[in-house]
DNA sequence: TACGTATATTCTAAAGTTTTCATGTAAACT
DNA sequence: AGTTTACATGAAAACTTTAGAATATACGTA
C-alpha cells in the first residue's frame, strides 16, 4: 500500500509537536514570560511573583527544561532559569516551515 | 494582595495556550500540513491519504475549527476544509510577541 | 422513498496531564 | 552536627484528552 509522500517527517514532527506542546499551558506561557521579563531567575521569585505553589512550579519547570526551553543553572544555594531562545525560536519555525513558508514573509 | 503587574493578560494567554494546544499534537499536524499542501480538502482525501479513521479525522478536525485553525465550508455532499493562516499566525506571534520580540528579527 | 456516500456526534475505556502533598537533597548558616 | 533555605522528586488523586466503535445526520441518487 503505496503511501502518500510524507514531507514532515515522523520525527521532526514529533519533536515539534512536543515543543509545542510544552509551551500549550497557562502557567507555562506565564512563568516562561516571567523569565523572559527577569532575564535570569531564580525558581523563589517565580512562584512567589506569579503566586503559584513552590512544587506546581517545579514540575512545570521540569517540562520546560525537558523540552529544552529554558536551562537551569546552580549557582550556590540556587538555580537560575534562563530561556532557551534558539529552542523556542525553532518552535515558531516549525510551524512556519511546515506550512510551507505561507506564513511570515 | 498586589499581585505582579500583568503585561500578559489573561485571556490572551489563554487563548494563546488552546492555540498551541490545537497544534500540539502530531496528528493535527499531520492534518493541517495535508490541508496545507491540497489547499482545500475533503474530510475522506485526508483520512484516506493519511490512513487515519474517519471518525478520529473528524474529532481532529473539530478541535482544529473550535481554535480556529481551520475553516469548514459545506459544498453539497463534501465538507472542504482550509487552513486559516492568519489564525496559525496568530499563534505563532503570541509566541513570538509575549517573548518581547526576542525571537525572529 | 429507500440506499449509498460523506461527515459529525456520542459513548466509553485507556492514556496522558496537572495538581497536591509529602518527602528528599544539597548548600549555607548557626 | 543541626537547622534553615532553595529547590527537586515521587506518588496518588483529579482531571483532560485520545482512540475506537457505534450511531446519527444530511445530501444525492436510483
Amino acid at each position: 500500500m503505496r503511501e502518500t509522500k510524507v514531507i514532515f517527517n515522523n520525527e521532526k514532527l514529533h519533536y515539534s509537536s512536543e515543543l509545542m506542546r510544552a509551551l500549550a499551558h497557562p502557567l507555562r506561557m506565564k512563568i516562561l514570560e516571567y523569565i523572559n521579563r527577569s532575564g535570569k531567575t531564580q525558581v523563589n521569585k517565580i512562584y512567589n511573583s506569579l503566586g503559584i505553589e513552590q512544587s506546581i512550579t517545579s514540575q512545570h519547570l521540569k517540562i520546560l527544561r525537558l523540552s529544552g526551553v529554558v536551562s537551569a543553572n546552580k549557582e550556590g544555594k540556587f538555580i537560575h532559569y534562563t530561556i532557551n531562545y534558539e529552542i523556542v525560536d525553532k518552535a515558531v519555525k516549525a510551524v512556519n516551515n511546515f506550512l510551507g513558508n505561507t506564513i511570515i514573509a
